[in-house]
DNA sequence: CAAAGAAGTGAATCACGATTCATTTCTTTG
DNA sequence: CAAAGAAATGAATCGTGATTCACTTCTTTG
């Protein structure tokens, strides 16, 4: 008999794994999806091209799954930020203020994760990504607007122009690096929570 | 001697040209800037595929004529709702009504001059429509301020962020047709000015 | 109408980048 | 260490769709 699968094998095939998926990362975060190539992720991870197939399927099945990871990691960011206890409009605000500096932190890579057009496997990834994201602020908002804490409003449209704004103003084509800070942050925090607690709706 | 350029022959490129410039135009509303094809746009004209390179000389350049067209009809509509007289707010207003208007007209194509990822010489004439509807609603805002019709704040990133909001409302992922009607725009709206005219500003 | 030149045609070519696979190298086991 | 199997390699292939260009058709003019 010879090889079979072993404990130390299967760690190595990780650590690959995991090298493939930094690789990809970078990558997306220096110039989005639609520039990545297979060639550039498997130079950047240090194999060849070929062996990317043994770990991923296809191109779209990478990227698919480090889109669901990467994403994975900013709704646990912002879902703990609004678990945090407080007034809903305050958790609301501390959920938004997490959003925008990771959004800041990495913007293209934010870009590449809200915004930019994608294969369809990737973007049923967006999809849930964006309803989770959506249902996240519903219901804060929906819990505020029971408790008496906020006026009545439709809580799907209000996170989703929430997160429009956020995006536009953050990592839009007009948003310049330069003029991004803390203070960028409170700006457009606080244009959305005027949005969120005003008095006046139609009908 | 023999063939030289007439009037009539002048007129039936126009017409050509003015063809190839619709097929895009309906093409782009069918499925956006990336899946439309060169020989798509040529059997809809009517003509050969390689006649369109006899009026374009690259599909990157019949995209960014037809979008600098798009968006200049665009901007043309929302300049006019600004330059309604009342105060700066309804005049704001005006024209994000107009700007929703229109999107939900024709969503494919709001998405695609908004936001689906292009080509760098599209991205570039995406930047000028931008800026330009940018300064059209930041001129607005800044005569409010002056003449204390609306509180003081960074006219640009309000009206950066309004656009975010609209657009991710209407047209992002998350929009779903049947939802999207005149009740929609007044929500939505509603949220811009409340954000618009808000009282109390970071620092 | 014939000649000159313009415009149109569409099959062939080209560019680009994902994917394959025959071959090589590495790991494990007895 | 040798054999067996797993994993890696990267040059060659493949698919897609923009672009070209030799040829045909149409327009104009004298």
């Amino acid at each position: 008999m010879a090889y079979r699968e072993t404990e130390r094998g299967k760690a190595r095939k990780e650590k690959t794994r995991q090298q493939i998926l930094q690789a990809t990362a970078e990558l997306v975060d220096a110039s989005g999806f639609r520039l990545v190539q297979m060639a550039q992720i498997a130079e950047r991870a240090g194999i060849a091209a070929g062996t990317l197939y043994r770990y991923f399927a296809s191109k779209e099945a990478l990227f698919a799954d480090y889109f669901r990871r990467a994403t994975e990691q900013e709704v646990r960011q912002v879902a703990a930020a609004l678990q945090e206890p407080g007034q809903s409009s305050e958790r609301v605000e501390a959920g938004l203020r997490v959003f925008a500096r990771r959004a800041l932190l990495k913007p293209r890579t934010a870009w590449a994760l809200i915004a930019e057009p994608v294969d369809p496997a990737v973007d049923e990834q967006r999809l849930r990504y964006r309803q989770r994201y959506a249902r996240l602020f519903e219901q804060v908002i929906s819990f505020g607007i029971d408790h008496g804490e906020l006026p009545h409003q439709d809580a799907r449209l209000t996170s989703t122009a929430m997160v429009g704004a956020l995006a536009e103003a953050l990592v839009g084509p007009l948003a310049e690096p330069p003029a991004q800070n803390e203070t960028t942050i409170d700006h457009i925090i606080a244009f959305c929570l005027a949005g969120l607690t005003r008095k006046e709706y139609p009908q």
